[in-house]
DNA sequence: ACCTGAACACCGTTCAAGT
DNA sequence: ACCTGAACACCGTTCAAGT
């Protein structure tokens, strides 16, 4: 009986975003290639793709993929998973090199591509399947929090109206992705860009001569 | 060269309702066979159910079903066209047989029930294949003209106000059953029930004694 | 502990063979 | 002209065998 780290030991799916939970080298190896396969392939074929596709892109066996991902559902789960944190994090990164209202614009683009890439995946989501338990809330609650200082700041720079909804924006500008996104690209980001442009109002510091 | 029929001579997707064109006898019997059994089995095993089910319990071969139907989308579609000029064509029926307002609230379950069996296939439909094409357009062409004398006779009656829209009774009914009607349908009836009794208004002429 | 790939069960669809 | 059912291609998933 060895004391210590007694319990929490089966984490049969493998973890979300690139989760090093001291696995082998080569395991490690297998599930990031394995999920930047299903990226890859999901991006340019659809989620309908096949989970062989999948494996030999990846470079790894039929039994490998399912050693770490038991169903097909858990590589689209951890995908999203991995995209939606991708899309938050970008967030600070985006604040640190960007004037307040810059990046929230640019944040917003890449909000757009993601939700406009999802909508593709949701669309397995939305079968009702309890395997994809916790996708949306994930969605909602890592998304939201991440993109509220990008609003604070602009609001506080003075570059949008201070009562600017962080929720009523997010909403629109998905919904404006969900339906046009995949046909035309371009013509979305346009969309979201004219959107957000709408929100912008005078620097009050710089037009007062 | 024998002169008469010369065009029109590949209907390959069987008819919709019971179509007879010129079949011979087994043909229409498979058809028949066919569109009950779907029926059966995609109500009680929902729409991800199997051709080869279907086949069996309809009593004949897997190429029969293929020769009348090409695709398994192919059957879907024609039971729902079927159902749905069956929920149409029981408006005339209860007009004849009921009062205007009970003629109005019958047909509404009537309508219920179509559309909380649908909901489960249209999980199918709204995958976007333009196989299922023109199945919303019938929804809405023979639908809606169907259940218009209702709401015409019962406004005549005075049972109903004049001003009742029709279009928005009905997309309140069928919202109503789209989220609640496969687990819990007599709940759903139910709520039907008292949303179109709270449409009702005391006659004109037996209330003033 | 992890990987491989042939094998399994099952699906939609086809087609040679019958009447 | 219509029917039958074995056969095909393909899918998600499993498992004996390897290192």
């Amino acid at each position: 009986m060895s004391g210590v780290r007694s319990k929490g030991d089966q984490a049969e799916t493998a973890a979300d975003t690139g989760g090093d939970r001291r696995l082998r080298a080569d395991a490690k190896r297998s599930i990031d290639a394995l999920m930047q396969a299903a990226r890859e392939v999901f991006a340019s074929s659809g989620v309908d793709a096949t989970v062989r596709e999948i494996a030999e892109r990846a470079g790894v066996g039929m039994g490998t993929l399912y050693r770490h991902f038991p169903q097909r559902a858990d590589l689209i789960t951890a995908v999203l998973h991995s995209e939606m944190d991708a899309c938050s994090d970008a967030a600070a990164t985006l604040a640190a090199k960007h004037p307040p209202f810059e990046a929230l614009a640019a944040w917003m683009q890449r909000y757009a591509d993601l939700v406009g890439t999802k909508r593709g995946l949701a669309k397995a989501l939305n079968s009702g399947d309890p395997v994809f338990e916790g996708l949306l809330t994930r969605f909602e609650e890592r998304l939201r929090p991440a993109v509220r200082p990008l609003f604070a700041a602009a609001i506080v720079a003075g570059e949008i109206e201070p009562d600017t909804d962080a929720d009523e924006i997010l909403c629109a500008v998905s919904s404006l992705c969900m339906s046009a996104y995949d046909a035309k690209p371009e013509h979305a980001r346009r969309m979201v860009a004219l959107f957000i442009d709408g929100l912008r109002r005078p620097v009050k510091g710089s037009s007062s001569h």
